[in-house]
DNA sequence: TAGATTGTTAATCGATTAACAATC
DNA sequence: TAGATTGTTAATCGATTAACAATC
């Protein structure tokens, strides 16, 4: 019995993406476009059309208007609720090195549902604050995990660092990695590890320059 | 007249999913392992083993071996050699605050084929070096990436000095960009923009938790 | 009205899964 | 040999594209 079945209708390539989405709407809508067409969304993102209206005919509430096209406010509304942004989520950071305090740092967090709250690190060099935000010896990273009731960790120790940190972090009772080593993490069952490789990312993109 | 057709012939689908076996393979590798099954890693990484058998059968260019399974470094070899990880790129750093900064030092992208040799920034208080490499006044942009044939950057200033950087970068030369702020970027065509956008990511992540 | 734009049904395309013969 | 494991062919599944009627 899903409360939100609807919602689960959505196959996982369009749910994908979502986010793209919402990135370009926000952009429009900040620029004061009141309406969009279909065809327009399509032409700046690279898609099709007919995928852009059945992708929002999936997650939005209302339909687009003939002659019109869609409302962009109430399309950012629609799919930001599909993405679950209204639920808020606890995340801390494991690593205090230059990644690690850049994402303490990071604007974007906010307006996605999460908060970072701390950071831990096994140096005692890094304890202390970065941007308001606490950063704990790792020592206390189970008892301030547990007490919190945290489940979502991004790890950013260094690669050789990675596997030990995350049996401490699985341990403590974390279920979903955010991990920047570029190395694969042997986990239990029921833990989600999802790898945030920097240099996959660009060697993916600059493969398309010579293509 | 392809040089590369066999290459062309793997799906869009399978050659995605080929910096995930790296990752794996690698770190089974490091832990001395020489022959594997397509089951064993069906088991690890969560997918098929049929599915396995498949990508790997697309980019690998020696057969598994029945009771056997298949060799750990070859595997690498060839996925490394499909992924053109031999092609070397240079990139620049647009934006030198802590996310810049922490991406200059990053261990990861010499692996990868990819250099990142220079930052630029347009606060003169940002202007020096980071892990050795050098850190630029924004002016100097166009000279030096037009200089070196620079194709590629990664951009990690904040959000509403976003697109106003994108456009200059684009203006010298730059078709490769992987962006770190959490905006849509007008680009023209010939242009890429990959965006990281780590709030996403997380919140794809953590979403997983509550299903 | 005419035209732009929508949502939907049917057809195509591509990717995954199932079944099985081949091989060390 | 027997059994584990492979690669491949056929069947299923899902997603995209094409065609078109509906609507403001």
């Amino acid at each position: 019995m899903e409360l939100e079945n609807t919602e689960n209708a959505v196959s996982k390539a369009t749910a994908s993406r979502m986010p793209a989405y919402l990135r370009y709407l926000k952009g429009e809508a900040g620029q004061g476009v009141e309406f969009i067409s279909s065809a327009s969304i399509a032409k700046d993102m690279n898609v099709s059309a007919v995928g852009v209206r059945k992708d929002l005919a999936l997650v939005s509430s209302v339909c687009g208007k003939p002659r019109m096209g869609f409302e962009v406010t109430r399309l950012i509304a629609d799919i930001e609720r599909f993405l679950g942004y209204h639920r808020w989520t606890d995340a801390v950071v494991v690593g205090a090195g230059g990644l690690g305090k850049a994402i303490l740092s990071y604007e974007g967090f906010e307006n996605y549902g999460i908060h970072v709250l701390s950071a831990f690190d096994v140096s005692p060099a890094k304890i202390g604050a970065v941007n308001g935000k606490p950063v704990y010896p790792m020592e206390r990273f189970s008892e301030i995990v547990k007490r919190h009731g945290i489940k979502a960790a991004i790890l950013t120790v260094p690669r050789n660092a990675a596997q030990s940190a995350c049996d401490e972090m699985v341990k403590a009772g974390i279920c979903a990695i955010l991990s920047f080593a570029p190395v694969y993490l042997h986990v239990p069952e029921g833990v989600t590890v999802k790898y945030e490789d920097l240099a996959v990312s660009l060697a993916a993109l600059c493969g398309g320059i010579t293509e």
